[in-house]
DNA sequence: TTCCTTGCAAACGTTTTGCATCGGT
DNA sequence: ACCGATGCAAAACGTTTGCAAGGAA
C-alpha cells in the first residue's frame, strides 16, 4: 500500500496511478510552486503518460479535498503546492525565488481589519514582491 | 482642450480618441473595478466604435505609465481602476462588493518582513476575501 | 459489472499579434 | 508627410469539456 493510498482515500477520491502520482510529486517537491505545465513535464520525464487535461482535473480534484493550495501570483498561470499551515508568500521579481512565512501579528491586524469594515473574514491573499539578497539572485530563471 | 488631454501628454503618450476616452471612462468610475470586457461593452454602449484589442493596447499603455491600476482578483480576468494613492482590496465572495482600504500599520508590518528575509520591498498585494454585512448583499452579481 | 476516471482532441475565454489602413503632430 | 495608433481577423495561451475507451471497486 503506497503512502498516499490512504491519504487519497480518506479524501474521498478513488486511488488511481494519475492521482497518486500527481500528489507525490508535490509532496516531494514541498517548497516548490509547480504549474500545471512543469507537473505535467516531470511525470513525461518520468515516463508517466499521463494527459495535461488529467493533471489540471487531478490538481482541481486534490484542492477540491483540501490537499493541495492552489496560487495565482502575479502570472496568468496558476502554481500549486502540497497544502501546508497557512502561509504568505514573499517573491523575488529578480530571481523568481519564492520564500514562504507565517507572521501572527500579520493575522490578527487583518482580522482587525476586516472587523473594522463589517466583513467576516474568510481567507486572504498577501504577496510581496521585492528583490532578495542572494548573491546568485540574478543568474537564476 | 480635453481634461485628459495633459495628463496623456504628461506621460509621453499621443492624445488620441481611444486612449482619451478609455481614460475618461476609468475617471469616471474611480470606485470600479472593471475588466477590458467591461470597459468595450461601456465604449460600445455609447457608439463608440473602438476595437478590444485596442482597448487591452490602450490599457497596458497606460498601466505602465502609471495612470492606471491593474487587478488581478481571483478569476481569469484582470481588472483595471483609476491610478489612486496605494491601497488594498477587501471584496465580499457573496455579493462581489469591492471595499479599498489602507493600514499604515499594515504597511509597516510588511516593510519589517522584507527586512526579516533580507528582501528590499517593491510592492505587494494584499486581498482579504470574506462576507459583508449589507442586507442585499447575497442579491447583488 | 458498474461507474468513475482517463486520454485525446476539440472548444473555450481572455489576451496578444500581424497587417493594412488611419490619424495626430 | 511621417511614424505611431487603430481595427479587424487570426493566433496564442492556459484551461476546460465531450466522448469513447480503460480501470478500480
Amino acid at each position: 500500500m503506497k503512502d498516499n493510498t490512504n491519504t487519497l482515500k480518506d479524501a474521498g477520491l478513488k486511488v488511481t496511478h494519475p492521482r497518486s502520482k500527481i500528489l507525490e510529486l508535490l509532496q516531494s517537491h514541498p517548497d516548490d510552486h509547480l504549474s500545471a505545465d512543469e507537473i505535467h513535464a516531470y511525470l513525461t520525464r518520468d515516463n508517466e503518460s499521463i494527459g495535461l487535461a488529467t493533471v489540471y482535473r487531478v490538481l482541481t480534484q486534490l484542492e477540491l479535498a483540501g490537499l493541495i493550495q492552489k496560487n495565482q501570483f502575479s502570472d496568468n498561470q496558476s502554481s500549486y503546492e502540497i497544502q501546508k499551515k497557512h502561509h504568505d508568500h514573499l517573491i523575488c521579481t529578480k530571481c523568481g525565488k519564492i520564500i514562504e512565512f507565517v507572521n501572527d501579528d500579520l493575522e490578527k491586524l487583518q482580522e482587525k481589519i476586516s472587523e473594522k469594515f463589517q466583513f467576516r473574514l474568510d481567507s486572504h491573499v498577501m504577496t510581496l514582491f521585492g528583490e532578495c539578497k542572494d548573491g546568485n539572485c540574478s543568474n537564476k530563471k
